[in-house]
DNA sequence: CACTTGACCTGTCCGC
DNA sequence: TGCGGACAGGTCAAGT
């Protein structure tokens, strides 16, 4: 479930933690975790230096001196965390109980850098993968083309967000948020926070969506999205940050996961269905 | 063409 | 206690 904030957080983390870094050797134990060939590995991999950590949608990108950059999509129940060995976790350490764990079982990857410090690709479900490519591939993916315009950047508005959406009129206005084609980086939890902020039901056709609605919808997704990012992302089941840190946004979620609980505008039973196949939490009462 | 559903996976939870 | 099945939900391919 790791989404914008989450990718983000985990980017901050990475940034501090690995620049500079040499990278030593990789290993693996699922060849969709990590689709590679060993010569490409040894060229490209072993011996650069990490430059530079980049988020684009939900993709973690860090870019080596060897001009090529480790691609990384979390999907699911990815993590990356960071261990040091050098680092005593113990002795009352928070993130004690979660890092001098690993490797565990759900360990994929493993990089390991010159100083001994280690960077583990974690995935129980297997969606993820880490992917070594040229830099200058990248923005040719069609991955990459296809993603639309990143909500926190300075030129998206309430404008935008209408124009996007629209692309897709008769959809649900929460299938259109979660388009990554529409806009990048939304996932099933701010989607669903952010329709509740915006007071609009998430079953309402895009078409049907009135002007006042798309700039609540602007500046709820931005909201939430900050706010988010600020507590460091939400930790459903399996999200940690690379420092092996749960993040603390689900305790002031509104909807989601937080079905026959009350509304915290209006006090009625928070209501659990399916919108777009997908889990989807609301108010019936104050999402119109 | 626009949109929805199924596949990819594993761990957890629920009912019998 | 054990077991089957539903569910979690990001993205792509396949289906309607």
């Amino acid at each position: 479930m790791p989404e914008l904030p989450e990718v983000e957080t985990i980017k901050s983390g990475l940034q501090t933690l690995l620049k500079g870094k040499v990278i030593e050797s990789l290993s693996f134990d699922w060849p969709k975790s990590y689709p590679n060939s060993l010569a490409d590995t040894k060229q490209f991999l072993y011996g650069a230096k990490i430059v530079k950590v980049r988020r684009r949608a939900k993709v973690l990108i860090i870019d080596l001196s060897s001009d090529y950059s480790l691609v990384i999509h979390l999907k699911m129940t990815g993590q990356l965390v960071y261990k040091d060995h050098k680092v005593r976790y113990g002795g009352g350490h928070p993130n004690e109980s979660l890092i001098s764990k690993l490797p565990d079982k759900s360990t994929r990857v493993i990089i390991t850098f010159k100083d001994t410090s280690q960077l583990f690709f974690n995935d129980q479900r297997k969606f993820g993968w880490m992917k070594l490519m040229p830099t200058s591939m990248i923005e040719n993916l069609d991955f990459f083309k296809k993603l639309g315009p990143e909500p926190l950047e300075k030129d998206f508005s309430a404008e935008v967000l209408k124009k996007r959406l629209k692309r897709r009129p008769n959809s649900s206005v929460k299938a259109a948020l979660l388009d990554q084609s529409v806009i990048a980086g939304v996932g099933n939890i701010y989607a669903d926070e952010t329709l509740w902020g915006a007071k609009v039901k998430p079953a309402r056709l895009v078409k049907d969506i009135k002007n006042g609605e798309f700039t609540k919808l602007y500046h709820a997704l931005v909201d939430v999205l900050r706010l988010s990012i600020k507590l460091g992302g939400s930790t459903d089941r399996n999200y940690l940050s690379a420092e092996g840190k749960k993040g603390s946004y689900l305790a002031f979620a509104s909807v989601f996961r937080k079905e026959d609980q009350a509304c915290p505008r209006c006090g009625h039973t928070i209501l659990k269905t399916r919108v777009a196949s997908r889990g989807t939490h609301y108010c019936p009462h104050c999402q119109k």
